[in-house]
DNA sequence: CCAAAAGTGTTCTCTCTACACCCATGA
DNA sequence: TCATGGGTGTAGAGAGAACACTTTTGG
């Protein structure tokens, strides 16, 4: 029985929210379309061979991961009996995608638009985004896929987009702003109105502290 | 690399939530206590092999378990390489104590008054109970440990020792009422007050129409 | 000046909490 | 009749939704 790992990383470069795929560089199905994953090694936890492997195919590190669920279906790989440990993360793709040279086969796709993907790989990203927007629902993990500094609107951006539905500008702005996480900057971002948006950043302090209480973020469903 | 499965399953006979426990049939440690679990065959999913194991050594069978997170540390098991997919359930006691015959080696414990146990299952116990406070915040599922007929103060009693802290017995009792979940029946526990109070039974259809609805039970802090 | 996006004000409704109060009944 | 726990009433605070309104500024 071999154990593996496969990483679902949802990247947000300010507009659409992107997933990680590379192109397998090992038999079978070399050159289709796969999360990053890999092998646990005979001395290793789950949780490091994931971020090694992640480090390793696409060179991002540091990224904080956090296990999904476990895929163990005796026939989900077709060569041999694997059992998978599915990872999530998600980061500011601003910050990280320097690091997305040709040195590595690993490509951002929009969430909703990339090729199909070997095995359970589908089944995986489908689960993955399930438990985003429950936890988004409750918390304020998504702040952590903006950029250092960030707009109000294009917050809701991000939030209409992982819900598919909008939200009022007005209520979602002091939402948003009465869990004092976030701080204004004195700059605006004039590239979306002429009016022009602050930028705010995140109060790692606040944020850090805060970030397991409840928010309850989503709003009622219009009937 | 072993595969393997834990077994968390917590069980409430109307006064304290319970943790079923049996005393290991083979060595290593042999007669210690541990987990319900064991090892995953080579042609089945970590589910059926959950299910299966559960079922033979405590008899319990088609009892709804969802996975809760894989242990992967190299040395959690001390003899060799295991990995283990550990499984929570929730059950009420009454309707499933009598298959607890001595055939079974499998006991229930006061979930805060049991022996040591092995490995790191003690590990997996905490994180079982963080998860059912987490979810039990937000959905209806403490319910599903309550016997066919029960009264609201029992419940709120099983709230109260999930959550231990007290909660206001009118506002309990308007909260529960409010989802619309239960139905009142006809006649009275006395055994609690002179006055009695009223026994109820779970909507099954509305309870699984609405069990992954949010329900926002637990009162704010008190400051 | 005007269009368009950012952000504020306002009102109504609903929920939550605290806590006083009423109810039923066995001893 | 009275103590006890079950259950209801209710006032005040706060959150959320809807939407009208003001602000800012590039063209």
């Amino acid at each position: 029985m071999l154990l593996a790992v496969d990483c679902i990383i949802f990247g947000f470069d300010g507009q659409d929210i992107k997933l990680l795929l590379i192109q397998r560089g090992f038999q079978p199905r070399k050159g289709e379309w796969s999360l990053v994953g890999g092998f646990v090694q005979p001395d290793e936890s789950a949780d490091a061979a994931a971020a090694r492997i992640l480090k390793k195919l696409s060179g991002l590190d540091g990224i904080y991961m956090e296990q999904l669920h476990t895929f163990s279906n005796p026939d989900r790989d077709t060569v041999e009996r694997t059992v998978s440990v599915a990872y999530t993360a998600l980061i500011d793709l601003q910050k990280f995608k320097q690091h997305l040279h040709e040195d590595f086969h690993a490509v951002w796709f929009p969430i909703n638009q990339h090729p199909e993907l070997i095995f359970d790989h589908q089944l995986m990203v489908n689960k993955a985004k399930e438990q985003l927007r429950y936890k988004a629902a409750l918390h304020p993990l998504l702040l952590e896929l903006m950029p250092a500094k960030f707009t109000i609107p294009q917050l809701q951006q991000l939030y209409e987009s992982v819900y598919n539905s909008e939200f009022d500008k007005g209520n979602f702005s002091r939402k948003i702003l009465s869990t004092k996480l976030l701080v204004k900057l004195a700059d605006k971002d004039k590239l979306n109105s002429k009016k022009g948006a602050f930028y705010y950043r995140i109060d790692r302090k606040r944020y850090d502290a805060n970030k397991q209480a409840f928010l309850n973020f989503v709003p009622d469903p219009k009937i």
